[in-house]
DNA sequence: TGTACATCAGTGAACGCGCGTTCACTGATGTAC
DNA sequence: TGTACATCAGTGAACGCGCGTTCACTGATGTAC
């Protein structure tokens, strides 16, 4: 990784298929589903051969853990992004994670659901308990800086927010998904305001 | 079906195979989860041949629009005993509701998973789309009877129940689904009370 | 700077498997007369 | 009440398919000297 400059050729040697498989698999995932992914499929999505997955890999399962890992990285990132342009506050920037909760649940449907509604990646695995916890601890600090560490604010934070992504991202909610993007970021952040802890209850 | 009585012995026609194919589907879902889930498995399960469903569903994408249109059922059922427990002002009935909507996540994880976060079934079929219309409407009129036609208020209900239930079914609310029964249901309607409209806000 | 060699990251053929669907069939049931 | 017959609800064999995984292999890369 020294001195190769990358050229458009097709070589042997991939440079970063690792990087490429979770690309591919993304995509795979967005447009056919979890249900209809397979190694194979991610594979000729690449452009690879169907076993060079498993050197990166191992198994089908060691490729979907990682895409769940990379899912909860972005999936934080989301968060941050909106945090970043809120006000510093913390009920500002509770809410602003909650939009980011929704974007990336609005942006990547079938990744947010390989990250909660499927049993196919190992949980347990390295790659990601870290990364889930990481956004779960995310959270906990959100509330904390509003004051409470009551696992039922946590809870009613977390809950609605999900709530909200997973009936959006799934096309539930009508009404709302035909919002044009300010207004829905407006009735998302009225639905959260309703259920943070401590404003005056 | 004027005469005959029920016996035990094995006979060639089932008698009720198509019950029986919900029954043994279900049972497959919840041991197997969906992405598991095959016509193959659930004619073992019931103790048929592999070709005998199509008798009944035509295919497995019907057998499974059949299932989650039985699921939107026990769905509402779950609601309804729920409410028929609790007090008959509005904001009782909603907050019944949405516990019941909880205990369904909660007792058929699989099955709500097939209702909210699959793409396996046909949801314009028409077995399925009155059956989940129906659990829609109901969540409508519970809100209405709140005094409120506002979508943001049946959204924040709606998400609110669904991302409780959801985070439950799927085990990523530790504290909570920690929690002796009694006390699961005070914090689930400690948060549904937040988010309903006009208490005084 | 060159060379030998170990290691790494691919290939492609092969395997066995379970799947959904189709089909000709047959046993059971219900109905017309 | 009996009988012929149509229809219904199963069976089981067969099909073709895509899958995950394994394996011997080979080309490319990096490193020791």
């Amino acid at each position: 990784m020294t001195e190769t400059e990358p050229d458009d050729r097709p070589r042997y040697h991939h440079g970063d298929l690792q990087a490429a498989l979770l690309t591919a698999g993304e995509a795979e995932l967005a447009e056919a589903g979890i249900e209809a992914f397979s190694l194979r499929s991610v594979a000729r999505r690449a452009g690879v051969s169907h076993a060079a997955p498993a050197h990166h890999f191992g198994d089908v399962q060691g490729l979907l853990s990682a895409l769940a890992a990379e899912g909860f990285r972005l999936f934080l990132d989301a968060q941050m992004v909106r945090q970043a342009k809120a006000a510093p506050d913390a009920q500002s920037q509770m809410l602003a994670a909650g939009l980011g909760y929704v974007d990336f649940a609005l942006a990547r449907p079938a990744l947010f659901r390989l990250m909660f509604a499927s049993n196919r990646p190992l949980f347990e695995s390295e790659p990601l308990r870290p990364a889930s916890e990481a956004a779960f601890r995310h959270l906990e600090q959100g509330v904390a800086a509003l004051g409470s560490n009551d696992p039922l604010d946590i809870a009613a934070v977390w809950a609605t927010a999900h709530g909200i992504s997973d009936l959006l991202a799934s096309g539930r909610l009508k009404p709302m998904s035909a919002l044009a993007p300010e207004a829905r970021d407006a009735a998302v952040t009225e639905i959260l305001r309703r259920v943070l802890p401590d404003r005056g209850r």
